[in-house]
DNA sequence: ACTCATATTGAATGATTATTCAATACAAAA
DNA sequence: TTTTGTATTGAATAATCATTCAATATGAGT
């Protein structure tokens, strides 16, 4: 049963990431916080979900707070690496990227109503965790920085010059902010379809003479 | 000190509402919840901001359940009441009406970042409170259908036809939301003249020849 | 089989907090 | 002043939870 104690050599592996509880834990944690929202997740909960004592849990993690904090990087890096393939894959034009980009933003492993949950949970209480914030706003310059230098590269080939690469960038990025948050409201009238729809309109009306946005 | 048994006649009013008690936690509870978090906010703590003892703000609002929700419904009349406002001034023509719903929407009274680290902090609990939702769900659906009217009208007036009032008002209201999370994050760089500038220019890339979106 | 180090348990602890309620303050009416 | 009904208090209660830790299980090395 116990899997965790990998070994290189003679040296038991200090990292916790590789450890089996570690990740059940934390899936575990996602889990809990998406059904009973992050007020009433509790250690207990979260280690019988994941089969584990609760003494273990917190052992395991130190203390709550740092198991919300691995969770929430989790699920952070999980997003990072959804789209930092979308700005490596060599095979796509700036357009087609822009186009994948939408998509992965409003896939159903991305934007599913769970994960949403976890991630306005924690949004909410960005204002009194430091740690949340340093999380979220990394992750949050480097997408934004890459899709602006992405929508320059777009700019440039359409000869489109109203508005800049940082407004068309702050203005996707927010929306899709918006739209997520409305998906919890309401995932029925914000299906994904619908918000791929929407801000594909949107490109378009910027970009009047690309024919990919459909 | 006592001043809440108003009377009408023989009466005792049983409305709350017509409490300065009342209006003292409902206060109170915005201001904790703005400081301290949605899950860090305790009655003790509210009673004490709100000079009253524990126990009356219970009896007050027999749960702290309800005190919660009355605060949310608080701020969801102030904004409804600031936006119906616009809506019902005659001397406003439609473009000079979207123009001040974005000036509201950014002005110091309601996107100030106390306010929506209530609201977000509301939002994120709406999956599990279905009391929440009844109360952001109806307020939205009245702004956004009143949105979409409005828009409608600024349509025919500018000869835009490309993107649908329904288009439009979904975009402006999703973006709204997800720059007022942005300002939780980073105050400074999304300051209240960046998102009202930020919006009309998206508005003047819609409508290009109407020259008041600056 | 025995030892030892590490993993894991689960019951006990202590802190926090919503809620209750008997006691008291208060203000109007008699 | 006394009575009476309501407003308000604050201490006691009971529930919930994170955290701790002594006890136990496990498995590798000898």
């Amino acid at each position: 049963m116990n899997v965790s104690p990998k070994k290189i050599g003679d040296h038991q592996l200090e990292d916790q990431e590789f450890s089996i509880n570690h990740q059940k834990l934390i899936d575990a944690t996602i889990e809990t916080i998406a059904k009973r929202g992050l007020g009433d997740t509790t250690i207990a909960q979260v280690a019988k979900k994941a089969m584990v004592s609760q003494g273990y849990a917190n052992f395991r993690f130190k203390s709550k707070e740092n198991l919300l904090l691995s969770s929430l990087k989790f699920l952070s890096d999980e997003y990072k690496n959804s789209w930092q393939r979308i700005f490596e894959d060599n095979d796509l034009d700036p357009v087609g990227r822009v186009i994948k980009i939408i998509e992965n933003d409003f896939s159903s492993k991305i934007a599913n109503r769970n994960k949403i949950a976890v991630w306005v949970s924690f949004y909410s209480e960005v204002k009194f965790r430091p740690s949340y914030l340093t999380i979220c706003q990394k992750q949050d310059e480097i997408y934004s920085s890459q899709m602006e230098k992405l929508i320059k590269e777009v700019n440039i080939l359409t000869n489109q010059s109203f508005l800049t690469p940082r407004e068309i960038s702050e203005t996707y990025l927010s929306m899709v902010d918006g739209l997520w948050q409305r998906i919890l409201f309401d995932p029925k009238l914000y299906s994904h379809l619908f918000c791929k729809d929407l801000i594909k309109k949107y490109f378009k009306n910027i970009y009047k003479d690309e024919k990919r946005f459909v």
